[in-house]
DNA sequence: GGCGTCACG
DNA sequence: ACGTACGTGACGCCA
């Protein structure tokens, strides 16, 4: 029989708030209420086995009850803000849940409740319903019943008509008269003065309702009697305002479906669970998880391959339809490569490395290297670089799942197969972490355990594959993932392959240079506080300048006082400490990062560095890099840029080439928002900065100074973030309303700029997402949250990502057509790096002349806009020198 | 492992 | 009244 739990979701909520101690997250977040409203829905789900469930809320602080009682819970306290701010979290986790929730304005969730409940007993449904309010026990009848929440949240009692009779003596009907006699203060309903439960229970035995009572109302004695018949309007009135209106319009029929409860979205619970900080609970999940896998996982006969098996698995390759290349480690760079798995005809294969390794497995390679043979699999830029350190090639990928579930989903947390698997229903497939361990604990596990968890992976893929390729293309997604990510995939392996040379004695005696004035800086700042101290510690460093020097406190972190440079410039003139604490940090953060932390990632044999460039993790379609991270090399502040003195070619008589686009993403935002102004500003190739100063400022051309120039700047950056006063009043040190005239001056001179922002976050709430040039989408769920912080940021990132993601769109256009051309033309010049709107090559002498036209030629044409793009090329022995 | 800080576009 | 500029990765500190 279909069974339905309908939750008074405000009084559980009320409940656990006042049940539960104050528990709040590291964010300082209260959780008590959401806390144990997740324990009740657990335990409900648990024990219930519910096939429909649903979740109801007040809505609106009028009610109909207000028309015919204007005092109507007028007595009542205010919700405190400790627990109305976890409403908008109990109703994400009833998404995460997927638990259908339903408010409607002028009703109480009594009242929907109550109409649900009659029309799911019609259906012949049973009905359980969850409060905390005796007064729904009037609901009971044959098919409901009512669970009463008890002291504390998970405890409860439950009423069916039977259990209301031997709790009262009453029938459920009868609760409404119980009310309508004894009234109720905390929802400021009268009643009858003097009349308590005891007195309202011997008369409505005697009596059976509130108007027999009334009838019969002369026939009472004394003071009792008295008040009954002075009170009789109070008495009626307060039974109707106990009464559940059952008849509420609710557009249900027809709709029965979307009640349904078919379990919970594991991932997206577990992660409300970690915004919420419910350690135990997470915990839980993961054991259940865990053993649910261990259950339900498929059971795959996974071949291992021999050297004596080999032949006969050469003979199967050309049916192999998914494979998967397993690599220890995040560092493709400095990993092994732990297993191959292949899926053929239904049956799987496992190779251990050193099989792959065999003369006997030539073939196999062979296969691997070949571009004709179809390949599918997970992360195939990772596998190449791993096995391209051990001289093998592969190529023919025609399908990557990472990459496809990457477009699909961008801000997507778990990439994993086990996360996929996950998200599309698939079979289970264990976490990593689980068959490896991590960290310290890695290790790989007998081959059984191993070749069953890498043979599952590879049946994930192969299924993965046929709904990923498909939902590329319904999102329109299909040509962004053929003809850019997947090529781009190769490209990057080959560049971080090729590696940049770095002149390791250079930087050492750079390093040491550094380390004698960081010891000049620390003798002279202790000298200064007058005590030694770790001036790396920002704790430490607080009880120094506020504590013992007393400077005045500008801003605080959660943990205790800010000493970031935003603050440290604000007390400089406070104490000659400070100014030295700030070249402190700036040496000391060249030395640890840019000296040794590059250092350690040098390879001795080569003296190359090759960072890993991540495909997959930047929301807006960036790149990545990483071991070590190659894209935030110093260049603003002399001291830093020196870094770049140590990048130089890897062989001699070449050159650092490199090129930038200039302005891509106000290029961008002028092509997209089709801005009049901004368009002819790029298409006669103006000074944007200037021109923004001169349009906001009202001034002419030679009136805009260097500060009016900065300040333009400044808007400009803003409108390309998704611009807010208060934002742009810190960057400039101005005040907010001085800040909110600069954007509105600017929004009224770029009108198309305006009507674009708008235009943008209407879109994101009407499709939920937005998307660059190229059709690459961006998710914004909290663009609707009730949350304004939520929605605002939400709304910023809907203006940015469009721009930042088409301009990271062009650049990758720009690197594959580069790639090809440098291969076709047979040129011997290299790609190294790429920093967002920036690349980096190395060129040989000879081909010097032809590259400084090319690069820019290529990045200029990437892609046709409607303004020009422009990218300027410099050159030099180092990258220091190519500025 | 989270936080504060700071390097880049 | 609220409290944000957009996107990253690496380091040292500290519980």
């Amino acid at each position: 029989m279909e069974k339905i739990i309908l939750v008074d979701g405000n009084s559980i909520a009320n409940r656990a708030f006042y049940a539960l101690p104050m528990l709040s997250n590291s964010q300082g977040m209260h959780t008590n209420a959401v806390y144990g409203f997740t324990m009740m829905l657990l335990r409900i789900i648990e024990e219930e086995k519910p096939t429909h469930f649903m979740v109801a809320f007040d809505a609106g602080k009028i009610t109909f009850r207000h028309q015919d009682f204007k005092e109507y819970k007028g007595g009542r306290m205010k919700t405190p803000p400790e627990l109305s701010e976890q409403f908008p979290m109990m109703k994400e986790l009833l998404q995460a849940f997927r638990i259908f929730q339903y408010e409607l304005e002028g009703y109480e969730a009594d009242d929907i409740i109550g109409t649900i409940s009659r029309l799911a007993e019609e259906r012949e449904m049973e009905v359980l319903i969850v409060t905390g309010d005796k007064d729904m026990l009037q609901l009971a009848s044959d098919r409901t019943t009512i669970l009463l929440t008890r002291k504390g949240i998970t405890e409860v009692d439950r009423f069916d008509p039977a259990a209301v009779e031997e709790k009262y003596g009453l029938q459920p009907k009868q609760i409404i008269d119980l009310k309508g006699l004894m009234g109720d203060p905390s929802d400021n309903i009268p009643g009858v003065p003097g009349v308590g439960e005891k007195t309202a229970l011997k008369l409505l035995h005697e009596y059976a309702s509130v108007e027999n009572v009334l009838k019969h109302a002369d026939g009472i004695k004394g003071k009792l009697g008295e008040n009954i018949r002075s009170h009789s309007d109070s008495a009626q009135m307060s039974k109707e305002l106990a009464t559940i209106f059952r008849e509420v319009e609710v557009p249900i029929e027809g709709q029965w479906d979307r009640l349904e409860y078919g379990g919970f979205d594991a991932r997206s619970v577990k992660e409300m669970f970690r915004k919420l900080e419910f350690k135990s609970l997470l915990e839980k999940m993961d054991l259940s998880e865990e053993s649910r896998q261990e259950t339900e996982q498929e059971q795959i006969a996974a071949q291992i391959v021999t050297s004596g098996g080999l032949p006969d698995f050469i003979g199967m390759l050309p049916s192999v339809e998914a494979m998967h290349i397993e690599v220890a480690g995040e560092n493709p760079h400095a990993s092994e490569i732990i297993g191959y798995a292949f899926l053929a005809e239904g049956k799987a294969y496992y190779m251990s490395q050193a099989t792959m390794e065999l003369p006997e497995a030539g073939k196999v390679r062979e296969w691997l290297a070949d571009e004709t043979i179809e390949k599918r699999m997970y992360d195939m830029h990772k596998a190449a670089v791993a096995l391209a350190w051990k001289q093998q090639a592969l190529r023919g990928v025609v399908f990557d799942v990472m990459l496809a579930a990457y477009l699909l989903d961008p801000t997507e947390s778990s990439l994993s197969l086990h996360g996929l698997a996950d998200k599309f229903r698939l079979p289970p497939i264990s976490e990593d972490e689980r068959i490896f361990g991590k960290g310290a604990k890695f290790r790989v596990p007998k081959e059984d355990q191993l070749s069953a968890h890498l043979c599952r992976k590879a049946a994930a893929i192969r299924r993965l594959s046929g709904v990923l390729q498909q939902e590329l293309e319904n999102s329109g997604m299909h040509r962004l993932f053929y003809d850019l990510e997947l090529p781009l995939s190769a490209v990057l392996a080959e560049m971080e392959l090729t590696g940049v040379l770095v002149d390791t004695e250079d930087l050492k005696s750079y390093g040491k240079e550094l380390e004698g004035i960081l010891e000049g800086l620390m003798a002279d700042i202790h000298d200064l506080a007058g005590m030694e101290f770790n001036i790396n510690s920002p704790k430490q460093l607080g009880e120094i300048l506020f504590d013992k020097l007393g400077l005045p406190v500008i801003k605080k972190t959660k943990t205790g006082y800010s000493t970031d440079a935003e603050v440290l410039e604000k007390l400089a003139p406070y104490h000659e400490i400070v100014d030295k604490i700030l070249h402190y940090r700036q040496i000391a953060k060249l030395l640890s990062t840019y000296v040794e932390g590059l250092l350690k990632e040098i390879r001795p044999e080569t003296h190359k560095v090759h960072t890993y460039f991540r495909q997959t993790v930047a929301a807006t379609g960036r790149l990545s890099s990483q071991f070590p991270n190659l894209q935030n090399i110093p260049i603003r502040m002399e001291e830093g840029r020196k870094i770049r003195k140590v990048f130089v070619p890897s062989e001699p008589g070449w050159y650092i080439l490199a090129a930038d686009y200039s302005q891509i993403e106000l290029r961008v935002l002028a092509h997209i928002s089709q801005d009049d102004k901004l368009i002819e500003a790029f298409q006669h190739n103006k000074d944007i900065h200037t021109k923004t100063a001169m349009d906001v400022f009202g001034v002419s051309e030679d009136q805009v100074d260097a500060n009016l120039r900065r300040q333009a700047k400044a808007v400009n950056f803003g409108i390309v973030y998704g611009i807010s006063d208060y934002g742009l009043s810190q960057n400039l040190n101005i005040t907010r309303k001085e800040a909110g005239r600069f954007i509105e001056q600017y929004l009224n001179v770029f009108m198309g700029v305006r009507k674009f922002m708008e235009d943008i976050v209407q879109r994101a709430r009407r499709d939920g997402y937005v998307t660059t040039l190229l059709q690459r989408r961006r998710y914004l769920p909290e663009i609707n949250s009730s949350n304004y912080n939520l929605r605002s940021f939400a709304e910023r990132t809907a203006m940015n990502s469009p721009i930042q993601g088409s301009a990271a769109d062009i650049i990758k256009l720009a690197m594959v057509q580069l790639h090809s051309r440098l291969q076709r033309e047979k040129l011997k010049s290299r790609m190294l790096l790429q920093v967002h709107d920036e690349l980096v090559l190395e060129v040989p002498e000879d081909e010097l002349e032809r590259m400084k036209k090319l690069v820019p030629e290529v990045m200029e044409g990437a892609l046709k806009l409607d303004v020009p793009l422009k990218a300027d090329v410099s050159y030099g022995l180092n990258w220091y020198e190519a500025k």
